[in-house]
RNA sequence: GCCUCGGUAGCUCAGCCUGGUAGAGCAACGGCCUUGUAAGCCGUAGGUCGCGGGAUCAAAGCCCGCCCGAGGCUCCA
């Protein structure tokens, strides 16, 4: 946009004929304003609403300068030779007119798309002529400046795609005989020939909401959920249990910043390597971006850590709460994918790749196991293993010994070029109800950012190098752990199992019901005997019918509902509602307790975050 | 980011085409009922119709812009 802003004593003006079909209407007769500050106004390719506040803004700074507040908006071509179309120039002629009366300044404006003639007489100090030039939004130049140099050039890369069956053989995935393998061919037509199916909603997102798990907020931005409190509760455990089992494989568990300066030398060469989009901050001169993973801390302390092949692997630990990756807005859905998410990162820095084959290994059995515990199994999810072309000729037995260990065929990716940091990576993906893949565990061999970082290791001859960086998230984003159970949960449900939670992340796992007030008492105890064991228990203690209670029960996904009346006070053997078995089963308070136990045996425990009677709880949603 | 559809009570939705005093069910609250394994009955309260602008005597409804959500496209280390 272009403005020649002339301070004056007085300006006359008068429409003459419309030069333009799209001329708006407008009488021709003679206008006269005195004391103004006229801006004949040329609106230019790519001006936009933002660039028309701009304009205001800065015009309005000077108004306070001259002690002016009156302005024309006088549109004036001819001060350029990139105008805008005439539409959407008169759009941003307005939106500068309604902008300017919005800070109080009293506007005029000349009609729009005619020949028009004018007597102007300016004021003749230093201030009273200038000639501004606005640039279209400075954040649209940004955008096209950052998106990173891996992003460019993962829109160039090129796929070779292959089934790797268990006993080695790699078939080209035309080749293949999917029979059997519905959900892995599902995988691969979601990933190769990006087929979309689905017409529905997510399932997992009326879920998460109507089981009061998690929802969006629309006071954040896109992507960044808020959690109640059993959402909380089952997240928080699937966190603690995730963490447990890293630290049980021998990594440290560290604790690193969220923000990092985006002019770092180590990192800006990082961030062109990695193709995700970040949330920038500006905070006085220093420009930040919001950590999408735990790598920067992790090597920037590693960095300045003395180790030697001794401590090798060396395993390093985090749950970032959060990383954060602005994904493009049609992306960014339900618990699937968001902008700020919990994953657990885990790097393994080894000094050779023998070393780094057998810590992958290990890795991979791990992560084959938390997800099993978690309550995924691998009926539940496909693997993918992704390799430059050059590793796989050299390292042919190695990557069919992971298809072997996962004893299922795994559609297998190859690239000529090594377009990433890494030489070879695997994942393994949850396809939902919509036939969407979503990537859970993740591990990845690293070649070069022990260099880029400068992390170096002491070797038996004394000599320092740079090791192999190992990344692994070994369950993907805890949130994406609640997306899969819940969608999961789903397909049961479509089969015509009753859908649920496994036992361990339920929020209520066993919910007492008094027959009437007389009962609640005695309900308490049992409920204290169960708490003492570490179980959640719960009371509806409401005045509603039995039958209501029950219901809701069942739309919780309780796993176990006892009815407590005159007949359970008087015995010990009690109506055990069990969900999973679909029935009633009789057995003692004790014998229940211990098969919870049994089912729970070996994860981590948080008590009810709720009240324990039904009667004093809120309602979350709906 | 682009295209399409949507946003009305806490929730799920009707009303919008064809402008004229805002509706239902569920939930909440009060009361009755004190229950035998998936929805008992009566009553009360609850709404800037996503936000902003425009045309109109008059807008939830028509027009424009924006925000949010969903589906598709694209993309997913």
């Amino acid at each position: 946009m272009r403005i020649l802003q002339l301070h004056s004593n007085y300006i006359e003006y008068k429409p003459i004929q419309k030069e333009i079909t799209m001329a708006e209407e407008a009488e021709k007769e003679a206008k006269r304003l005195e004391e103004i500050v006229v801006l004949f106004t040329a609106i230019e390719e790519g001006d936009n609403e933002a660039t028309a506040r701009k304009a205001i803004d800065e015009v309005c700074a000077f108004l306070e300068k001259l002690k002016v507040n009156r302005i024309l908006i006088y549109p004036y071509a001819h001060l350029s030779s990139n105008l805008a179309k005439p539409s959407e120039a008169l759009k941003i002629v307005k939106s500068m007119e309604a902008h300017a009366k919005d800070k109080g300044i009293e506007t005029y404006r000349a009609p729009f798309g005619w020949n028009k003639q004018f007597t102007i007489s300016i004021k003749g100090h230093p201030l009273a002529e200038q000639s501004r030039v606005i640039q279209p939004t400075e954040t649209k130049e940004e955008k096209t400046e950052k998106v990173s140099e891996a992003l460019k050039a993962e829109e160039k890369l090129e796929s070779f795609w292959y089934i790797l069956q268990p006993d080695g053989k790699m078939v080209p995935v035309e080749e293949f005989d999917f029979q059997g393998h519905e959900n892995l061919e599902k995988f691969a037509k979601y990933e190769i020939s990006k087929v979309r199916a689905s017409q529905q909603m997510p399932p997992h997102v009326p879920l998460m909401k109507r089981l009061e798990i998690a929802d969006y907020e629309t006071g954040s931005d896109p992507g960044n959920i808020r959690w109640y409190p059993k959402g909380r509760l089952i997240k928080s455990l699937i966190e603690q249990y995730v963490t447990a089992k890293v630290i049980e494989y021998g990594a440290m568990e560290v604790e690193t910043p969220v923000m990092y300066d985006f002019h770092h030398p180590s990192l800006a060469d990082y961030l062109n390597r990695f193709p995700a989009r970040q949330y920038i901050l500006k905070s006085e001169d220093k420009e930040l971006f919001l950590r999408f993973a735990a790598c920067f801390g992790q090597f920037l302390m590693v960095h300045d850590t003395q180790f030697s092949y001794k401590n090798m692997p060396l395993r390093v630990y985090e749950l970032t709460r959060y990383s954060f990756r602005r994904e493009k807005s049609g992306e960014v859905v339900g618990l699937r994918r968001l902008r700020a998410f919990t994953m657990p990162d885990c790097h393994a820095f080894c000094t050779d790749l023998e070393q780094a084959k057998e810590e992958f290994i290990t890795r991979f059995k791990l992560c084959i196991e938390v997800l099993e515990e978690l309550g995924l199994s691998r009926e539940d999810y496909e693997a993918a293993l992704r390799f430059t072309k050059d590793f796989y000729e050299e390292n042919k037995n190695f990557v069919a010994s992971l298809a072997k260990i996962f004893d299922k065929p795994v559609l297998a990716e190859m690239w000529k070029e090594p377009f990433f940091y890494f030489r070879l990576k695997w994942d393994f993906n949850f396809v939902d109800n919509q036939n969407k893949a979503a990537a859970l565990s993740t591990d990845q061999i690293d070649v070069e950012n022990a260099k880029r970082y400068d992390i170096t290791y002491v070797d038996e001859k004394g000599e320092r190098k740079n090791p192999l960086i190992l990344h692994c998230s070994p369950s993907g984003a805890i949130e994406r752990c609640v997306y899969a159970l819940l969608e999961k949960a789903y397909k049961q449900q479509q089969k015509g199992e009753p859908p649920m939670l496994p036992v361990w992340l339920s929020p209520t796992q066993v919910r007492i019901i008094p027959m009437s007030d007389k009962h609640v008492e005695h309900c308490e105890k049992m409920a204290e005997t169960l708490e003492k064991q570490q179980i959640r228990v719960d009371i509806d203690d409401r005045s509603l019918t039995l039958q209501k209670r029950i219901r809701e029960a069942e739309m919780e996904w309780v796993p176990y509902i006892i009815v407590v009346g005159e007949k359970e006070a008087a015995s010990e053997v009690l109506p055990v509602r069990d969900r999973k078995a679909r029935g009633i089963r009789k057995m003692k308070l004790e014998e229940l307790a211990n098969e919870i136990k049994k089912q729970t045996q070996g994860k981590p425990f948080k008590p009810l975050p709720l009240p324990k009677h039904i009667s004093k709880r809120p309602q979350f949603y709906g």
